[in-house]
Formats: structure tokens, C-alpha cells, sequence
DNA sequence: TGTCACGGTTATATACTATAACCATCTACT
DNA sequence: AGTAGATGGTTATAGTATATAACCGTGACA
């Protein structure tokens, strides 16, 4: 449905760049079909890691909201426009890596679908306060039940433990 | 220049969503600048933290490579084709999970700069048998070094230890 | 021989990210 | 007070990545 299920390496135990260059398969890998592919030493590189449990986390996140139809990113922002009600649109640009020219249309949607509002700044007239409506309340708590239940399947993978420790290794790579 | 580093919540030990969904900040975020944001439960994530360390890992990636001016598809890519020379198109689409129509100018971009080349099929004439050529082959040899050079910054991060077990636990997720 | 599956291509739509220019407002300094 | 520069938000635009459907030539097989 959503994405084919890249096949991963044999993923040796093996630490860094060892096979350097030489092609080391028999003849042409042509003939037969569904050839399975030697990886070489991308099998063990982070970042090809990071690539592939991002792009099935991503995927497994849309599925599990497809009731709420939030994306990532939308659901970071209510996240944040409801743990710090009147928040300015930069703050969470800042906190989320995003662009402050890619926000605009992020945040027109959220309200168009009235999840969220701008209000007018009352220190600053330029910047624009951030709330949850109600309803973008009741989605969100709806969206947070069905995020706990997704990390509930990936805990289930992980281990407790597994998972402290990802997130400490994964906070060691910013 | 790149990206302005995404700030990031104070990471509790705690294990799972357990700040429901109560705002708990004084009044109205506003006024001062630089306001320091709660993640709350995002903090926690497993997907929020491997997106961050994704985009951190690609913007290393592009900034060690940029000398071979290679994207990581495009490293990915290459290196499939040189331990499986005569791949067939599908089969490196099949193994990095990417739309066969999408391979399409990734691969013309590639034969353009002179590093790959599509053969015709021996077996199939429908399919075609990817190669490096000698100056793809080179290339590769020199993206490679700077990779592995790459990856031992961020070695220096992890520990060796704490690499293999990134590994391990990033494959769970698949 | 005709049907169907498959490899590759084209065309197209959507999403995400990045940059530059712009307006209104605020701040600081003279 | 008044001006210069910084800041919050918006618009416009471009590049990259991803996804789908339709199509063509070829191969497999009844």
C-alpha cells in the first residue's frame, strides 16, 4: 500500500568499512529474478540505518493517525501550541527545524481545519499568538491516545530499555 | 548555513506519554524573545527523535561528501551497482525501497556525469545491466573514504559499542 | 498465438525544504 | 522625536523526494 519494504543486508556484526572496492560476485547478476543484492558495507552505515527506520516510522506514524489525519510535523506543532498556549509561530519554527515561510501554509491548514487560531500578540503587535480550539484540543487528545498506542507496538519491539537507549544514542547524533 | 539546529526538550528519563494534555505553563507565552519552549511528551518520541537525527545525519552526510557532490541516494546507488555489477534497475529499487519511476532520472543524472552506464540485458532485453564505469568506480573509491571519515566522527560520538547497537536497535524498527 | 506478467519509461501530483524579497512593527540610539 | 536596524510574519519561487497511473517493448507460458 504505502511503501515496499526496502530488503536490508546481511548486517555482519563486522565494525566499519571493511569490503572497500572490489565487485567480489561471481558474473554479471543478471537471469534469474527477485535477485537478492549484496549490500557491501552499507549494510552497517548509520546513516542508511537512520534513512530506513525513519522512512518506516514515518509511514507507520500516518498509518496509526489516519484517523485524526495529522502528518508529523502537524501533530508537533498542536503538540506545542498546546504545551505552551500563545506561543509565537517563530518559537516553533525554532524548536521544530522548520522554516518560517514553510509555517505559514502548515498553520493555514491546521486552521482552516479550526484545530488552531492566531491571536493577536498583545506585547508585540507583529507576532501572532498561537491556541488550540476546543476542537483542536479533542483531536489532539484523540491523537495523543493513538500516538501512545503506536509506541506501545514500537516498545514492543524495542524493550523499555531498547528504547531509553535509542533515544539517548539518537540525541547524541544532533 | 545549513539549518538552524532544531532546540530540544529536556529529555526526562521517564518512559512514556505521562503529561496528558494540560497546558501547565503560567499565562500567555509571550513577550520576552527567544522563548524557551515545552516539548512536552515530544521529548519521548521515538519518531521525533530519529526525524531529528535523520535530517542531522543528512546534512552531515552532504556536507562530508560534497567534495563528490553525492546525494545519499545517489552514494547508496552507486555502491549497489559496484558490488552487483550488471544489476538490473528494479532490483536496486527493490532494495532501497524507492519507485522504480523515480529511478529513472536518478540514474540519467548519474550516466550523465560519466559514473554509471546502462548495458543492454543478455539474458532479457527488457532489462538493463547497470556497470560503474572507471571513473564512476573512482569516484566511488574517493565518496568512500570520505565516508568512512564521516562515519568516524560519528563514531566518536556513539563509542564503537554504542554504533553496533544503534544498528541493532534502528533494524528492530523495520 | 494470445494472454498475462514484468522491466523500464513518461507524465503528473503532492509534500518537504530552502531562499529571497517584502511589509509592519518593535528596539535602540542619537 | 526621529531614524536605522532588527524582528515576526507573509508571499513567491525553486529544488528535491516521493507516489500513482498509463504506456511500450519484451518474455513466459498455456
Amino acid at each position: 500500500m504505502k511503501s515496499g519494504s526496502p530488503a536490508r543486508g546481511t548486517s555482519r556484526g563486522a565494525s566499519a568499512a571493511d569490503s572497500k572496492l572490489k565487485a567480489s560476485n561471481g558474473g554479471d547478476t543478471n537471469g534469474a529474478a527477485a535477485t537478492p543484492l549484496r549490500f557491501g558495507p552499507l549494510a552497517d552505515y548509520v546513516g542508511y540505518a537512520l534513512r530506513r527506520a525513519q522512512m518506516s516510522s514515518v509511514t507507520g506514524f500516518l498509518d496509526a493517525m489516519k484517523e485524526v489525519d495529522l502528518r508529523p510535523t502537524q501533530f508537533a506543532v498542536l503538540t506545542l501550541i498546546n504545551e505552551n498556549p500563545g506561543v509565537r509561530q517563530n518559537d516553533i519554527c525554532a524548536a521544530l527545524g522548520l522554516q518560517k515561510a514553510n509555517f505559514v501554509p502548515l498553520l493555514n491548514e491546521l486552521q482552516r481545519r479550526g484545530l488552531a487560531v492566531r491571536k493577536e500578540g498583545v506585547a508585540d503587535r507583529r507576532s501572532s499568538a498561537l491556541h488550540l480550539t476546543p476542537a483542536g484540543m479533542t483531536l489532539l487528545r484523540r491523537a495523543l491516545e493513538l500516538h501512545t498506542e503506536w509506541e506501545r507496538r514500537i516498545l514492543a519491539r524495542l524493550g523499555t530499555r531498547g528504547r531509553d537507549q535509542l533515544l539517548v544514542l539518537l540525541n547524541k547524533l544532533l
